[in-house]
DNA sequence: GATATATTTACTACAATGTAGATTAAATGG
DNA sequence: CCATTTAATCTACATTGTAGTAAATATATC
C-alpha cells in the first residue's frame, strides 16, 4: 500500500470550498461557492456524498450547527478541513505543479477550435 | 448533460505526461516521468487502462511506432494529447486554480504533525 | 397546535475512474 | 527455435463521481 492515497478531484475542490468558505461552510454554501467559482454544477446527493466519504476519511470534521436559521429548516452542518486534509490538498497540488512545469504557453496557441472552422 | 464533462486527477496527470514527453510518449516512459516528477507509482495495468481510455474519449491519439527498439520488444505505441485534451486539461486547470486563489499562504503554517506529537 | 412549506441532510443505486495481476505479443540473441 | 527482453492487452475489482428520492426539522399560518 502506498499509505498516502491521492484523492480524487472533486474531493479536492470541496477541501478547497470548505477552506474559503471557512466559519459558513455547509451544504448549499459549498455547492454554490464551487458552481460560482469553478463552473461546476453538482446535484444536492453528489455534493453529501462526498462530503460524508471526506469526513470518512478524516480529511473533513463536521459538526452540527445551532438551530439559528432565519427561516425555517433543519440544522446546518458545518465543516472544515482536518490537518490530513490539508496534507492531502498540499501534496495535491504540488503533483499537478511538477507536471504543468514549463507547459503553460504550449497550450494557448493551441485554443483555436471552438465551434466555426471556416 | 453538462456536455463539457470533467476528467479524472490522474487522466489530468497522464495528458500532462504526454504533453511533456512531447515525441517520447510511450507507456513505460510515462509512467517513469509520472513516478519521478509526481511520486506516483502505477502498475502497469492501471497505467495502460487509463491511456486507453483517454484514447477512447478522444482526448488522447496514438499511434504504433516502427520496429526501432535497439534491444528486443515489442513496438511502442507512442501517444500524443488532441485538441480536445488540451482543452480538457485547460478546464480543469483553471477551476482548480480558481479555487486556490488566495489560499496558498493560510495552508503552509498548518504543517505542523508528521510523527511526533509531544 | 395541526398542517403546509422551506431548508437542509441522509439514503440508495448506478456510472465513471482508479488500480493491479496475469497474460499475450513481438522483437533479439544465442 | 528457445530463452529473454520490452511493451501492450485482458480481466476483475475498488474507489470516486453523480443523481434522484426520501427523511428530518425548523418556521409560518390559520
Amino acid at each position: 500500500m502506498t499509505q498516502d492515497k491521492f484523492i480524487g478531484e472533486l474531493e479536492q475542490m470541496l477541501l478547497l470550498c470548505v477552506l474559503q468558505l471557512k466559519d459558513d461552510a455547509y451544504g448549499s454554501q459549498i455547492r454554490s461557492f464551487l458552481a460560482d467559482k469553478a463552473q461546476r454544477d453538482l446535484s444536492i446527493g453528489a455534493l453529501y456524498t462526498t462530503l460524508e466519504r471526506l469526513e470518512q476519511k478524516g480529511l473533513l470534521s463536521g459538526r452540527l450547527g445551532e438551530a439559528t436559521a432565519e427561516r425555517g429548516g433543519r440544522a446546518k452542518k458545518y465543516y472544515s478541513v482536518t490537518g490530513e486534509g490539508r496534507q492531502a490538498l498540499f501534496r495535491s497540488k504540488e503533483a499537478l505543479e511538477q507536471l504543468w512545469q514549463g507547459l503553460a504557453l504550449q497550450l494557448a496557441p493551441q485554443f483555436d477550435q471552438g465551434g466555426c472552422t471556416r
